[in-house]
DNA sequence: CATAAAATTTTACGCACGTAAATTTTTGTA
DNA sequence: TACAAAAATTTACGTGCGTAAAATTTTATG
């Protein structure tokens, strides 16, 4: 490594014998250069530890190689679970990925939108708030940004989505749940932020009709980003007023479950399928969390890797130009079954 | 809103009547320029939405307003939350934050380091992974930008250091166990990936010292930052094998402890201070799902607001040029009462 | 009201790189 | 070996803004 610092490009081009034009189109694409002209620079490299300002590259470029990865939440580990595996795609495909997390609320999820125009991405991957997006603010910037919408769809805004196929993780469960002992209740919020709550609802519904079954459904009042503790305190509530009309409730998601298996501990009332249980607890989602429950909790497992690969390839498809029309992809979910149902 | 698009700085400029350069000072801060300059300003931003090309901004500026966080793991909820408030401080301090996570990994941790350095950050705020960190890499990049390190220590590295006074966390929960019941023994990591661990570890021998009992350590195998299936599995051996010496169990952290408890739990042994309970298992750090543990997870409460502030006005006094001599600052920890012990 | 000092604004230049068009070099073909 | 086509490289200009220094305006003082 040569003491001798190199500031910027145009000397970096001199200490290889090349002029800049011709480094900074390697810089772009190492194979667009002479094998000859490529080898000069990468000795270069080793001698002098050059990286061209990002700055300066992406002022002037038409069209940059930042992704933005958008999610409401990211505290929510399941959300953590989501930018982890789609960054770590973005980075393979050769994007530059940063992370916004829209911290549960609509306003700030605007002005993260606003923040990453001024990225000039070239695309964005998004799983927006829900119900309380700003759909006019979100629509207008899929309008100009290159937008894959996952997790959670948001009528056909962006190029494309991909998330869970909910009906399926719902029929699933239910026709689970059905086979191994008492037809299941539903558990869910009353307000719920997301709209994959409303087709798991549906979904459920369906699948009792379907098995001959009386569709139940309870819901738990609350807002917000803890479900947890509404969980526990709707929970609790229902449990004291006699509420749940089975012995096997299905929870809208995994966060809900965790909440409510805590009420029934609280409760005295022992989880599990065994003959010595009282009620049976399960989830959906498969949160990192849910292994670890006490009994651990039986549920439908994201498929995240699908999800982020799958996204990630819609967005590199989109940024490269395929006009693909507007598509959805619904990733099936698989049981997990654990000891709480 | 005029249908006029501006394309930069020297034709929003001419809109308001003034040069580009008064502009760029209001854009720099807003104050700087008199007050009728700014209401010109102002007044334009309303006609015509023109923002600043952040590129072109921090390219030829020789301090930028970015702020880089790094943690170690973003899919622990315990940085998760570390994150989401410190991110909020750093734009209420006038910053723009961005988030990175080092992904759990020694490589991964020393390239975000070296994004970041692209980013020419005024400065950073970081958890390092710990004992899996290339010293010399963060040695060097803490010798060029301004670095406040938090959560965990790296020898005296960095400009400062805040974080959680570990000998006070274990001392507050050895008293309360010893004061309420049978004296504690330790369960932890063998290798753990962080320095706090031994520090919890040391206040723990000598607290027990202090209140003449003899401290008895149970080390479980495992590496990584899956603490909670090590918890478990390391758990359930060390009850099958009867190694815990007392009834009373004091986790190093959190995560160990909720996997503890899904052991206890299948072993059939009933966890909580009751006259009907088996043993005590205390947790330190106060995760956010000790709250929804069966049962809930006595612990000391991490206090993230306060650690993200003084993390935050560290960095901003380092930036703005104070020269402070590396200073370390450990925020104490509260005894959070559940149902565990 | 004159004048110096302070505050503000403008002039003038630089930054580090992208990129279209022009030039040079290489490759393919007879 | 000649010569056109293709590929690679260079020339020349553009990008949007920062910033020191100069010029102007405003404020303070007598």
């Amino acid at each position: 490594m040569s003491n001798h610092r190199v500031r910027n490009m145009e000397e970096f081009a001199a200490m290889s014998g090349l002029s800049r034009p011709t480094v900074s189109k390697y810089f772009h694409n190492p194979e667009s250069v002479r094998p000859s002209t490529r080898k000069r620079i990468e000795d270069a490299l080793t001698k002098y530890d050059y990286r061209p300002n990002v700055f300066a590259m992406n002022q002037n470029r038409k069209l940059t190689r930042n992704v933005g990865i958008v999610v409401p939440y990211l505290a929510d580990p399941v959300f953590g679970e989501f930018a982890r595996t789609i960054e770590l795609r973005c980075v393979a495909a050769g994007y530059s990925p940063t992370v916004f997390s829209a911290h549960g609320d609509a306003d700030h999820e605007v002005a993260v939108l606003e923040s990453l125009r001024a990225l000039k991405p070239a695309g964005v991957l998004m799983a927006p708030l829900g119900r309380g997006s700003d759909h006019r603010a979100v629509e207008k910037f899929c309008a100009d940004v290159p937008t894959v919408l996952f997790d959670s769809e948001l009528r056909d805004l962006g190029a494309a989505f991909v998330g869970a196929d909910n009906p399926q993780f719902t029929r699933l469960m239910v026709d689970y749940l059905c086979r191994t002992g008492p037809p299941p209740c539903f558990f869910e919020m009353k307000t719920p932020a997301n709209p994959n709550a409303g087709k798991r609802s549906k979904s459920y519904v369906q699948t009792m009709e379907r098995l001959g079954h009386t569709p139940e459904i309870i819901q738990a009042a609350g807002t917000g980003w803890g479900f947890e503790e509404i969980g526990y305190k709707e929970g609790l509530r229902a449990f004291e007023a006699g509420a749940f009309t089975s012995d096997t409730i299905l929870c809208s998601n995994d966060r809900l479950a965790i909440g409510l298996l805590t009420a029934a501990y609280e409760k005295g009332l022992r989880v599990g399928r065994g003959d010595d249980c009282a009620i049976r607890i399960a989830g959906q989602d498969d949160h990192p969390f849910s292994r670890f429950t006490c009994p651990p909790l039986t549920t439908i497992a994201q498929d995240f890797e699908a999800i982020s690969q799958q996204a990630c390839e819609l967005l590199v498809a989109v940024i490269e130009g395929a006009d693909l029309p507007h598509e959805k992809r619904f990733i099936e979910g698989r049981l997990v079954m654990r000891e709480s149902a």
